[in-house]
DNA sequence: TTGTGATCATCT
DNA sequence: AGATGATCACAA
């Protein structure tokens, strides 16, 4: 592997990468992209999916559209437990709070990074060494019609209460597949947004992201043992 | 400040 | 144990 890994240019490509990922460990991965590995994850939670995205060829960048704009696809590190089981949510994308009110499940940001995945399976067992993490098979998927279904509906619900400023009414519980948590620096963080109710007002809220999930997650990797269906 | 990458730390 | 709410680092 090169320090310095190209863009994919095409799926083929990027999942042609991702296959010869699959059984490396993260130790060995970062020594060849020459990038230290932190002594745990608590000040480094992104480490593993940066390290990942760099050894697909994805630039850093944090602008609100997929890793690989020109190929529409997004790519995601998915921790894994001993049972192969997601062990935590996965973050979606951000809140515009101030855009809520004409948002449209079509032309989200949310929809635009989930009708193409990669998901990449990390090993995340607390009892495994960091370097000593497997990486796994990764997965391409696209939602099915009732996955969309099931995302858009979610989706569309969480927002309507942010476009009538009740966000601080939203509460993780809510949504089947599709929740919404807090998203933020801290718990004090604050960020602005019409109220909603047509009058120029601005409210200062706690900022807020979409997030799968782990079941919804779990059955996406379920595909991968049964491939021949 | 907002968005990216997420996992941490409690609570039920 | 599983999930929710809180939090960490970095880039533009």
């Amino acid at each position: 592997m090169p320090v310095a890994v190209p863009r994919p240019r095409t799926e083929e490509e990027l999942l042609r990468r991702a296959r010869m990922l699959a059984g490396a460990r993260l130790g060995d991965v970062a020594a060849a992209l020459q990038r230290p590995v932190p002594s745990d994850l608590r000040r480094a939670k992104g480490w593993v999916g940066e390290l990942i995205e760099t050894a697909l060829g994805a630039s850093a960048g944090s602008r609100p559209e997929p890793d690989f704009p020109e190929l529409g696809i997004e790519v995601k590190t998915l921790p894994v437990d001993a049972r192969g089981a997601p062990k935590e949510s996965t973050h979606v994308c951000a809140i515009s709070m101030r855009e809520a009110a004409g948002a449209r499940w079509e032309t989200s940001v949310a929809r635009a990074k989930l009708a193409r995945v990669l998901w990449v399976p990390v090993e995340a067992a607390a009892a495994i060494a960091l370097p000593m993490r497997r990486i796994g098979q990764a997965i391409p998927w696209s939602p099915d019609a009732r996955e969309e279904a099931l995302l858009r509906r979610d989706w569309e619900e969480h927002m309507e209460l942010i476009a009538l400023g009740r966000s601080a009414q939203i509460r993780g519980e809510m949504g089947a597949v599709l929740q919404v948590r807090p998203k933020a620096a801290s718990g004090r963080a604050r960020t602005m947004v019409d109220d909603g109710d047509g009058v120029d007002v601005r409210a200062a809220v706690l900022p807020l992201g979409f997030y799968l999930r782990p079941q919804f997650t779990a059955a996406i990797l379920s595909q991968l043992y049964a491939p021949l269906r």
